[in-house]
DNA sequence: CGATGGGATGTGAGCGTTAACACTATGCCC
DNA sequence: GGGCATAGTGTTAACGCTCACATCCCATCG
């Protein structure tokens, strides 16, 4: 049972915001009538010019682009949605855009879907819970849009996914490779084995792990690629220190390290943790990175900032959004939803915060 | 000119992205005749029954439902705005979705947009060119949006916005008070004084500016609030030195200032150029706080946990963009454009970073 | 007991566009 | 000169919905 077709009331915002009872009339526009008219035309050759057809004379062409000018005229996108079925809009269901990932991840989306003559309506949700992300797509199918581009990195919110139905396109962001539906993403793997394996280059004994939220694919499969780069260096795993994303978790997590001289080296599974982590570890007077190492994974634009610059392993967010889109307009076009899974390589960026060990 | 503020484009997309030339037919769904048909009543009552109006029996409205259950019934929002003449759609033009002031901003507004029962179409722009306004403002008319949000804080593409014509509701959000747009922004004189009085009455003789960049009018208002705060406490005023508003920027200005052993006390108009500042003492051996107080502006998540954490201006962005919303629905409502400025008041957030001055 | 009223429902038109097809003129061929 | 392609244009019918109005039924009242 899905519920209500339409939409929740709201929740009770500090300023109330209500939408207008008494609608001002919206004054008409020009329509392709009104065009056709002043161009002495019928309006069936205005929308061949509009759609670029061919069979309309150049001067014909002129006098109607003239009166469209003269008009101001905008086509009606719902008219147009209406006859042709297609609302040329993409919907875009994201988590928390505050955060650097995703907020990258959209920007690149929304450009590559521009570039393509798409609209892109935004539907960001509060919680990645499966309740959440279930009225997200419902509001977005209500918009009739042509595809979904989902940013929801928790295993809650992708079981949700399996509610889109098949005529949508759809594409999973960051949703891990268990999933069923197509999807792109970083190699999550690749990028901590990197940070791992160039942390044991440098003479690190083991590298220790403040991992992101159980849950999350993208946490998951960091924990992964920095156990499998243990493993192959034939280092002690040590246990996990689990935060949530934030800098206060890598500040918790790793005043738990601290206080042991023999951590030497710490792969946070992202930068906001890695900072954290950083700050942490200059409390109780231990030097990055001559007494520990650390490695952070996002490549915030601050990270060269920090005290020290941080390592970490660098994401093409832009690449991800095209990659997306690509993925989606080919769904779009053949109608099938293929299987697909598109996993991009990252890059170690090597700064300050890491070093080699001290003997 | 300082340089660039965004982080780099990827200049050419290695994954061309095109539009599906043969578009898959799109099945038909579910109309409200099926509906009315399967229902057996009129489609005229599923319509009653749909926007809730009260002249339906209860059991004609339950066996309506049930019948669009059944089929999993989507109205369909083209024909709908075709024949209301409402898209029930907010345009969103903004810059860089990656920083976290817009990133906020845009949050608050579609969490307040869809509680208000609009869908909210996002224009993200790569520059704030006049050019790149026009051309988002275009592209939101044509999906006939109601009303339309810009965030756009600069002055070249703030002068972009009377285009949008006045049948559109218009809210620019921290595009300064000088534009003729109704406006949502923090009171940045106000928050600037606040951050530069409270570091005056810590006892520093004198607090220096790293500013943002010539154009951008909460750059301006800052440095503004900053100015007037020194006067009202007789403190000179030194030169400003101009950033960015980036990390690399906070930095290099920083590292102008860290030379100076007079210079005690930096406000910088943003978290990112604080964090840089915080660095570049650092590198000189300058100790925050006990050296050089510093002081930034927006309360980014990381500010406590930075070295140290960071004494700073926070704005409310969630309120921000509710209030956007609501003035964008009072315009729709009314159907009049009022030339309405609303200043939220920021607040100063104290922590580590700022001190008493040594005597 | 017919008139009146209002609650519940149905009918028809039209929103602005595109698709399908029909039509006209022109040019070219045999 | 008839046939036929083809370029250029027009006509008509949807698309799925809401609005204005018409209709029906039953209760109530003078």
């Amino acid at each position: 049972m899905s519920g209500d077709v339409r939409r929740q009331p709201a929740e009770k915002p500090s300023t109330p915001v209500v939408a207008p009872t008494s609608p001002a009339v919206p004054e008409r526009m020009a329509t392709m009538m009104d065009v056709a008219k002043l161009a002495g035309v019928s309006h069936q050759t205005v929308s061949r010019v509009l759609n670029d057809q061919a069979k309309v004379s150049p001067q014909t062409r002129t006098r109607v682009l003239d009166a469209m000018r003269q008009l101001d005229y905008q086509p009606n996108s719902a008219a147009r949605a209406l006859v042709t079925r297609r609302s040329k809009t993409l919907g875009l269901v994201t988590f928390d855009t505050t955060l650097f990932g995703p907020a990258s991840m959209v920007y690149g989306i929304e450009q590559a879907a521009r570039d393509a003559g798409y609209f892109v309506s935004i539907a960001s949700i509060r919680t990645l819970s499966r309740r959440a992300v279930l009225d997200a797509i419902g509001q977005l199918r209500l918009q009739s849009v042509e595809g979904i581009v989902a940013i929801v990195p928790k295993d809650s919110a992708v079981v949700a996914l399996s509610a889109v139905p098949p005529g949508i396109a759809l594409v999973g962001v960051g949703v891990g490779g268990g999933a069923d539906v197509p999807m792109v993403g970083v190699d999550n793997v690749v990028g901590a084995a990197l940070a791992t394996r160039h942390l044991l280059s440098l003479g690190h004994k083991t590298v220790h792990h403040i991992s992101g939220p159980p849950g999350w694919p993208e946490a998951r499969e960091r924990a992964t690629g920095w156990r499998e780069a243990l493993t192959a260096y034939a280092a002690p795993a040590p246990p996990v220190l689990v935060g949530d994303w934030s800098a206060r978790s890598g500040y918790l997590a790793a005043q738990r390290l601290a206080g042991d001289p023999t951590v030497t080296a710490v792969f946070c599974a992202n930068d906001q943790m890695a900072l954290g982590a950083l700050r942490a570890l200059h409390e109780v007077g231990r030097r990055v990175p001559a007494d520990v190492s650390v490695v952070g994974f996002d490549d915030v634009p601050e990270g060269p900032y920090l005290i020290p610059p941080l390592t970490t392993v660098q994401q093409d967010f832009a690449e991800v959004g095209r990659r997306s889109l690509a993925l989606l307009m080919e769904q779009i076009a053949t109608g099938a939803r293929p299987h697909r899974q598109i996993h991009l390589t990252p890059q170690l960026k090597v700064r300050d915060s890491s070093a080699r060990a001290v003997a």
